[in-house]
DNA sequence: TTAATTTCTTGACTTTTGTCAACAGCGCTC
DNA sequence: GAGCGCTGTTGACAAAAGTCAAGAAATTAA
């Protein structure tokens, strides 16, 4: 039996894709690096360069750019998730982006510089990351998508389809924040279609 | 001197993230084909599945959903853009998007599984796969900040800032598409900013 | 060059959403 | 359990954008 580490279930995400060797995996587990946060506070600030990656153990994260005088919610993150600021971490330049906890936050650690050294020593983890951003590529064409439909009720349902799954534990403010409408609107439009 | 090829630019590009091999680099010039299409056609329908990879090595496209009953622009892409239908193409599902010729194109392209060999084949070309992949990547958030944007006046200003490079050749209608507004509104904020 | 399309502009009007404000509900702390 | 802060709901109103329609301008084709 496996020693069940706190990275184990993004070990386990990165063998589907091909397994690791055990050199690999070792690296891993002794760079990422073990991160406790509490509710409320912020792991990346905007105008900081985002120097870590994160892998979200356990949680929940948002993200959101401040857009003249109020936050627009950029992500939502959860359990499981792999946590970066994309053109902060990738370029290592100023994120347009701040990172807060929802919730206390489970976290492991790796600094870009630890993963510059891992592609360095191991290449064929460029395999790995290659398909892993191409999938959160994905993602993000469906948020673009989301984004692009006119009209808070068809935002609304576009997003129970594809993602209720967090619905749950979210106050609806960032859900409202997500789908770019304010929250009032959000309010009426849940009441508006919950009667049908 | 250098053979000047279709996919010369490209391989340049990809030089520069790391020099390839002339290996690969011969493996590239013989997958990538040449493909001519005249302005109007349609290079990819929504529905079917993104087979191909290409390399627009001269004209203009732009990819559009149909929503509702009409057409929402998600990409105006040109010369030197590698363009797939990023959905589609990398878990080769059928695309929610099509794709079209603005203006008659010279195209490379390159089959998906022609491209799964060159992998199989040459596993340090994950690497260059890879940091393109970021690079598109941080360039979506750039597309996601703009769609979030509140009023047709800041959409137009943050266009005209960081997009307006392919202003000139275009149809206002696919920009006024390109930041979810109606035509009509994009005539009226062109007019009233440009009265200043 | 002229004719035929298509695109852009402008106006009047409607619809939708945002804003501001009051209040109700809930969980927390003391 | 009383008071506090935060979140969500509802209403009235204002602002913004969409729609429809007509005509001007620009492209394209003949």
């Amino acid at each position: 039996m496996e020693n069940q580490s706190l990275i184990s279930p993004l070990l386990r995400q990165l063998a589907e894709i091909k397994p690791l060797s055990s050199a690999l995996e070792a690296a891993l587990e002794e760079d990422f690096r073990q991160q406790e946060i509490k509710k409320g506070s912020i792991l990346l600030h905007e105008g900081d360069v985002c120097k870590n990656l994160w892998f979200l153990a356990d949680g929940l994260l948002r993200s959101y750019h401040n857009i003249g005088d109020k936050e627009i919610t950029s992500r939502i993150m959860f359990t499981g998730h792999i946590v970066i600021s994309p053109g902060s971490f990738f370029t290592q330049t100023p994120a347009t982006e701040s990172i807060e906890a929802l919730a206390d936050c489970t976290l492991a650690t790796l600094s870009f510089s630890a993963l510059q050294n891992i592609y360095t020593k191991f290449p064929e983890f460029n395999l790995h990351t290659r398909i892993i951003t191409e999938q959160y590529f994905a993602k993000q064409e469906q948020r673009l998508y989301l984004l692009r439909k006119h009209g808070a009720d068809a935002k609304y349902k576009y997003f129970l389809e594809n993602y209720a799954d967090f619905l749950k534990d979210i106050p609806q403010k960032y859900i409202a924040s997500f789908l770019n409408i304010a929250p009032e609107t959000l309010s009426r439009t849940r009441s508006r279609l919950g009667k049908k």
